[in-house]
DNA sequence: CAGTCATTTCGTTATTTGACGAAATAACAA
DNA sequence: TTGTTATTTCGTCAAATAACGAAATGACTG
């Protein structure tokens, strides 16, 4: 019931439904999801460390950066059915079109730049 | 995205999850969930009122008593893989069981009865 | 009709949550 | 080392939530 009142919780705030969306196809880093949403950083990480102790998401450091995606199959039956429900469900919802859209530009840049664009700011 | 959302938002609360597994087999009228959780009647009633707003029970008047049932075939396709996913994954929680013992000793109870009882507190 | 009774609605209060900025931390670069 | 950069942690504030009791509602009962 632990584990699964904590994804439940994870799942009821709507930017990080939109987070689990955006790392269908790849993974991010914590600076292109920042970009995405346009939240401060602190707020980015909060709710990314909210989904990670779901189970939700895994991450990797590579250099500077921190990079999330959605959990490999080593993860819980809970947690994989959990992800694999909200892409049925909330996948088509045109907030998650919108948010493919903005990330197809965000991609094309290379995070270096990007993460000094956010500090420009 | 909103009907989701309301959906995750209903299952954000450990209460409202256990109302959805005490509701797996059968029916149950608000005198007996009350009497189940003992939470106050207006504190039941907000609960009841958030998961039938989501879809996630339906509920029909007899006589003096609301009796609250998991939605049958018509409801969407999200709401029921939400439930079943609920089943499969809190079902077997500890607290599940303690719910179902408890609440085979309402059962037996004849409504009428039970809510008087609640009453006399 | 007047009185019960089951449930809901409303208003209040304590707690939780989500946002932010400032400061801390960790990794890289000069 | 010293400074820069990416991310996290911490403290604060406003808004949302969950609990309650009191009052309203709606349906049966006498």
């Amino acid at each position: 019931m632990r584990e699964f009142m904590a994804i439940t919780k994870a799942l009821s705030d709507p930017s990080r439904v939109r987070i689990l969306l955006a790392l269908r196809r790849r993974e991010l880093c914590v600076c292109q999801i920042t970009e995405l949403f346009g939240f401060a950083p602190s707020t980015m990480s909060k709710h990314l460390s909210i989904l990670h102790h779901a189970g939700l998401i895994q991450s990797r450091k590579s250099e500077r950066w921190v990079y999330y995606r959605l959990p490999d199959r080593s993860a819980s039956v809970v947690v994989r059915e959990a992800i694999a429900w909200v892409r049925k469900s909330a996948g088509d919802a045109p907030q998650a079109a919108k948010d493919r859209t903005a990330l197809k530009q965000i991609l094309k840049l290379d995070p270096r730049t990007l993460c000094r664009r956010q500090l420009r700011r």
